[in-house]
DNA sequence: CACCTTAACGGACTTTCCCCCGTTTAGTAT
DNA sequence: ATACTAAACGGGGGAAAGTCCGTTAAGGTG
């Protein structure tokens, strides 16, 4: 009857040992792509025969190719929002919201730098189905603070998706993963970019 | 000896037979694409029995599937530049650059949106090879538009990336297909955010 | 504790991308 | 006109993505 006190809004929760593979092959996927660098060396295949799991039960758990490496995003992204949220003044909550756009800005530059690879790998031709969840936390975050800002006669939610693209776009789209590492003052120079942008978007 | 009076830089021109069957392909491609809508039905396979051509051939011309569609849409692009570059002033020469700026972004919104199908095929996880000119004419363009005003301490270049980025991010990535079409003031409302976007960002 | 429903599992199968390399032909110099 | 060279052509084949459906077992119910 009463499915259970916990909400679980839905359908019902994952099944526990959905919940274990899930976990098991995020984990491999991982191993695999710390032993032999490089990005697409990690097959469907690959990833089921080492997982010691049938490759139907991976492409039910990430749906395609580009599902695993969102999924590892996502994952890693916890940690990363953990400080957003809750963190230290200048990027968590306690600064000028101005202050903490920059500092946002900062932090998500050097997440994707080093995240880089299977950022790229994460973006595919057809996503949709069970995984993907575009990039609706920076979005969402940019579009809180810019709340907070006085912004007069602006469409809040268009500027906090076009600012999420100009943070995003130029690590994932315009530069190449060359050009990410090689120049050593590449991070700074993105970053002070960032926050010349933002400024002048909401007036200095 | 002097292998022709006109120009060709590096290595050859491109073969008169490689010309046709080009041509032939991207004809081939486009009546597929007419015929029976819908992005992925097109597969090189069936591009090539189409044309009456060696698989290979395809894949020599464009290098990858992504390529084709980044060929089609090169070449739908030159009609548009030539209108960015001798057309009429709000968009073409003649206006201040920030009214050319303001014009640009709307007129690649329509064309974008125009060929949201093809642009997103286009987009694939490796490109580089031989046919993929990411975006480059719209980072000049806006590029020289900014040189043109009194910018001050700004990392032009970069700005570009990000403008551009800002640009075609909202269209290619952040809103699913549906969303384009779907609300009927979509783009007007896209054309607005880039302008006062851009008003921010240049000083009013 | 036995039963039943529903979701997860497994792996063979299909489709499609892309590489490879032998063959053919365009373009040029003699 | 002929011979030569470098580039284009062709299509067979391997590899990997994604689908389908019969089988298995988890979690709840009486």
């Amino acid at each position: 009857m009463e499915r259970s006190v916990l909400s679980l809004g839905a359908p019902r929760a994952e099944r526990a040992d959905a919940v274990r593979n899930r976990q098991h092959l995020l984990a491999t996927a991982r191993e695999m792509l710390a032993e032999q660098c490089g990005a697409d060396s990690l097959t469907m295949d690959g990833l089921a025969e080492r997982a010691k799991l049938g490759k139907g039960t991976v492409f039910r758990r990430f749906g395609t190719r580009a599902g695993i490496f969102q999924a590892l995003l996502d994952d890693d992204e916890v940690a990363f929002q953990e400080q957003v949220m809750a963190g230290p003044p200048p990027l968590g909550p306690g600064a000028a919201p101005l202050e903490r756009l920059i500092a946002y800005g900062r932090a998500r530059i050097a997440f994707l730098i080093s995240h880089s690879e299977i950022a790229r790998a994460a973006l595919d031709g057809n996503q949709s189905v069970p995984a993907g969840t575009e990039t609706p936390l920076s979005r969402a975050h940019i579009r809180m603070l810019l709340g907070q800002m006085r912004l007069e006669g602006a469409d809040l939610d268009m500027l906090a998706v076009q600012l999420t693209a100009a943070l995003d776009g130029p690590l994932l789209l315009f530069l190449s993963a060359a050009d990410l590492t090689e120049p050593p003052g590449a991070d700074a120079r993105i970053a002070r970019a960032w926050q010349d942008l933002v400024q002048r978007v909401c007036g200095s």
